[in-house]
DNA sequence: AGTCTGACTCAAGACGTT
DNA sequence: TGCTCTTGAGTCAGACT
DNA sequence: AATGTCC
């Protein structure tokens, strides 16, 4: 369910924090996305209609596989280097959340069958669709494709948003891409939305800086972090009567979560018994990733030819001619990224800077330094000699360019 | 009158061809 | 041990200020 | 821009 309301307070309160992007202008960036999202998508809505869904010969789901093999070569041949994170063991607060969508999934399978038996054709569409369910088997078939394209994939330990997260902030990637506001409240520095949607739809890609964010909120991280506890998230119910509105305002005038607990009317809004906010407080601010580079080593590989036609042709059955195609369409793309990476470079303002939006704002006058380096990356790590770190004149990011062969820039 | 919550609903891909 | 693992957006009624 | 197909 993400924090309820998050997107629109953000869009009222702290405008500043997002601005709108074009889908080319994230070119040579490596972006971390949710593995189970992307799944649980795909089952959902390609190849399927009524219970009919996309399978190989021994009546096999593949439509996650046909989802997941077109959408990362589009991100592939748009520069982008996408890293998949996939979901871990749930942490025991989110058990009852978990709960609820289980008996929530078990009703829609009852109405399925009612459906089925009584033949309303357009019951079992909107039944169906509700008792999707993403498998173990359909994660380790998408691992075992992106191995093959050579696409990294990590696992958390826990939840996949906090990973991305986690990623991002130790510079591994540029942004999160997600649909999920949570990943915002785990901490990602950049965070991504619409980034998948098609051009068709007109819908650009909207960036959020999660310092800008709390700028314009006015408020520490601490603070949002208890903001979107209150606003309901995952972990805990949400206090009756307090939204996203009452929620800021109360951040705002207290400054804490124990501050509120202490000073507002406890007759007016009923606070829970055992109420874990503490918990999941710490789950937010510090949950459970791995962050030793053993683990979180990112490589983007040349494609498994062969392997690919085994998996796709031989055992899925896709269409040999629409694999070999797009086989080339991951060298190319990956032969273009090399190159225009390195172009990018002393051009990098023509694609982010801001021209659009009430001018009232010149970049020439940001109050933050243009130069933010960081060499953290630096320190031992095995294997690599060394990074150099290039400005941009975008604000507060740079590039950096390892020196290692340990990294595959896009071979 | 206007603000806000909460319960409810829906919708969710990508490509080539016409 | 069993079992698991994605969401936002819009609308509308009704309670509150 | 709508439409059918992907397996």
């Amino acid at each position: 369910m993400g924090i309820k309301g998050l997107m629109k307070l953000l869009a009222d309160n702290a405008p500043n924090g997002m601005k709108e992007q074009k889908f080319e202008s994230y070119f040579g960036r490596k972006i971390a996305i949710d593995a189970s999202m992307s799944i649980y998508q795909f089952l959902i809505v390609v190849g399927r209609s009524g219970t009919e869904m996309l399978t190989n010969e021994a009546g096999e789901t593949t439509s996650h596989l046909v989802g997941m093999f077109s959408r990362t070569i589009r991100l592939l041949e748009a520069g982008i280097k996408p890293v998949y994170v996939f979901d871990g063991k749930p942490p025991d607060l989110k058990k009852q959340e978990l709960a609820k969508r289980y008996s929530r999934r078990e009703d829609a399978t009852d109405d399925l069958a009612k459906a089925t038996e009584s033949g309303n054709k357009e019951d079992i569409e909107k039944f169906s669709k509700r008792t999707v369910k993403v498998t173990s088997q359909h994660n380790d078939d998408c691992k075992k494709l992106l191995r093959l394209m050579g696409v990294p994939a990590v696992e958390a330990p826990s939840e996949a948003e906090a990973q991305c997260a986690a990623l991002c902030k130790a510079e591994k990637v540029y942004a999160v891409a997600s649909e999920d506001m949570d990943s915002l409240t785990f901490g990602a520095p950049k965070f991504l939305r619409h980034l998948m949607d098609p051009s068709s739809k007109k819908i650009p890609v909207m960036e959020f800086d999660i310092s800008k964010v709390l700028e314009g909120l006015e408020l520490s991280m601490d603070q949002f972090i208890d903001l979107c506890i209150l606003c309901g998230c995952d972990y805990c119910d949400s206090i009756r009567g307090i939204g996203p509105q009452t929620a800021l305002k109360l951040v705002r005038q207290h400054g804490s979560m124990e501050s509120i607990l202490e000073n507002i009317n406890k007759e007016r809004y009923q606070i829970p018994d055992d109420w874990p906010y503490e918990e999941a407080r710490r789950l937010f601010k510090e949950p459970l990733v791995v962050t030793d580079d053993e683990q979180t080593e990112l490589k983007w590989a040349a494609p498994d030819e062969e392997g690919l036609v085994n998996f796709l042709v031989k055992e899925n059955g896709f269409n040999i001619d629409r694999v070999t195609k797009a086989i080339e369409k991951i060298k190319t793309a990956k032969n273009k990224s090399s190159q225009g990476r390195l172009e990018s470079f002393f051009k990098p303002v023509s694609t982010s800077a801001p021209v659009k939006r009430k001018g009232t704002k010149c970049v020439l006058v940001s109050p933050s330094p243009v130069t933010k380096f960081k060499t953290l990356s630096l320190r031992s790590r095995p294997g690599v000699l060394g990074r150099l770190i290039f400005p941009s004149l975008e604000l507060g990011s740079n590039y950096s360019v390892p020196l290692s062969r340990h990294f595959c820039f896009g071979i």
